[in-house]
DNA sequence: AAGAGGAATTTTGTATACAAGATTATTGAC
DNA sequence: GTCAATAATCTTGTATACAAAATTCCTCTT
């Protein structure tokens, strides 16, 4: 442990402080409803209270942390339902993303689409998940650009990072990557032949069956409480 | 000057200079790319850099700063082009509250919804802006939640809020509060009588002529820059 | 005179110190 | 023995102090 400290101390900016902290909410070191001890996470990163608690301010912007005032900071994991509304949410913003992308994208972005998706092909056929995984997101992300619509792009980015721990659960599902992979090719044929409402209604699908999938899986975690899950 | 810092030191909160601040960026008293200068902030509200810097985290979260290690803060105006991409998403959003509140909401809420909508009639019919102004916030909030989706209702008012100021221009605007009303019947109409889509479709058609009729606006403004217009 | 280099100054980022509210523990009364 | 009140402790919020980076200004060289 004082090997780590030490390790911890060395280089340690407040972006990479974020992450770290952001990363053991997310992984479940802390369960939800918990109180962060500042000044042990002050030990724990190598600084002092003002940077720890910018890094707060950040968390709880995005919705990892609650801020009450004179009481503290309380990690505030998604209930069951808040993640099947984020899911719901999410299926529209890329069914919008998909409608703009067939009606605005270029070729070349038509092109790079093409390539992410042959991509996912390769990582499928070699059962690497983690691949699958990293060329999925490339995937997600042009389309969200090829919208036309930056700031559309930049919400859907950051509803879709959200939901990223548990897309990354899902793939371990028997099967899911197969489907993923059809749905996806669905997605590709109706920007490349489709209407626009072809290829919106291919993406709400294929986020839709991520919900449900979700569903699934916490159903079959039966009783362990959601917050773990995620 | 000086009974003017006495009363700022007096009961002034953290949250009040955030609204403050805020207000006098969207009021056009900074203007876009302007560096918030730390220490002239501090004096003019009577706090030290430390509340300040949290203040200027959570405008940062909210897109209307840039936050740029180790050069400060700058103002940041959503320029023409990211409005309309705004207003682009909005309209979608709304769209999808519609959708779900026809098909979700109890009957309860819809006579709330009618009410509101007699609210606003009852102001169209004074004349008064800021009334109608408000209750027309009210009736879009009260569609948010009808949805029955929370984190869609959240993320509504988030954007709703950044909108805020060009909404309430737009109804300074020769006949836009009684086009605005008209739509209102459409809406309430739809969800009284029409399907979910239906409903969806006027919500969409609402926002996207607020779009339009920003546009107007701004061209209406010509040479000034689009900064002072937000 | 113009530009490069460097010192001085400003400004941001972080640590620490202090004040005030919240929590816990202890003591006393019933 | 239990509950309440108050004191002690802990934690958060804010101010100040210090360190490091960036900017500005000056000087010196070509």
């Amino acid at each position: 442990m004082s090997d780590l400290r030490s390790v911890t101390k060395a280089g340690r900016r407040a972006d990479s402080i974020l992450e770290e902290l952001e990363h053991a909410i997310v992984v479940g070191e802390f369960v939800d409803g918990d109180r962060l001890d500042e000044m042990k996470l002050c030990e724990r990163f190598g600084v002092s209270r003002t940077p720890l608690r910018e890094v707060f301010q950040k968390l709880a912007a995005a919705g990892l942390l609650d801020l009450i005032p004179r009481r503290g900071a309380f990690v505030r994991h998604p209930a069951f339902v808040e993640l099947v509304e984020m899911f719901e949410v999410m299926a529209e913003l890329e069914a919008m993303c998909g409608r703009l992308a067939g009606r605005r994208m270029t070729q070349a972005m038509l092109n790079e689409i093409k390539e992410s998706a042959a991509g996912c092909e390769a990582a499928l056929k070699r059962g690497e998940s983690n691949e699958y995984y990293r060329e999925n997101e490339r995937f997600h992300h042009l389309i969200y650009e090829a919208s036309g619509n930056a700031f559309l792009a930049a919400e859907a980015s950051r509803l879709h990072k959200r939901l990223k721990s548990i897309r990354r659960m899902q793939l371990l599902a028997r099967g899911r990557m197969e489907q993923s992979m059809a749905e996806h090719r669905g997605i590709v044929a109706a920007f490349q032949s489709g209407t626009a409402d072809e290829a919106a209604a291919a993406l709400r699908l294929h986020v839709s069956i991520q919900g449900e999938k979700f569903n699934d899986l916490i159903a079959s975690y039966s009783k362990r409480p959601v917050a773990k899950a995620v």
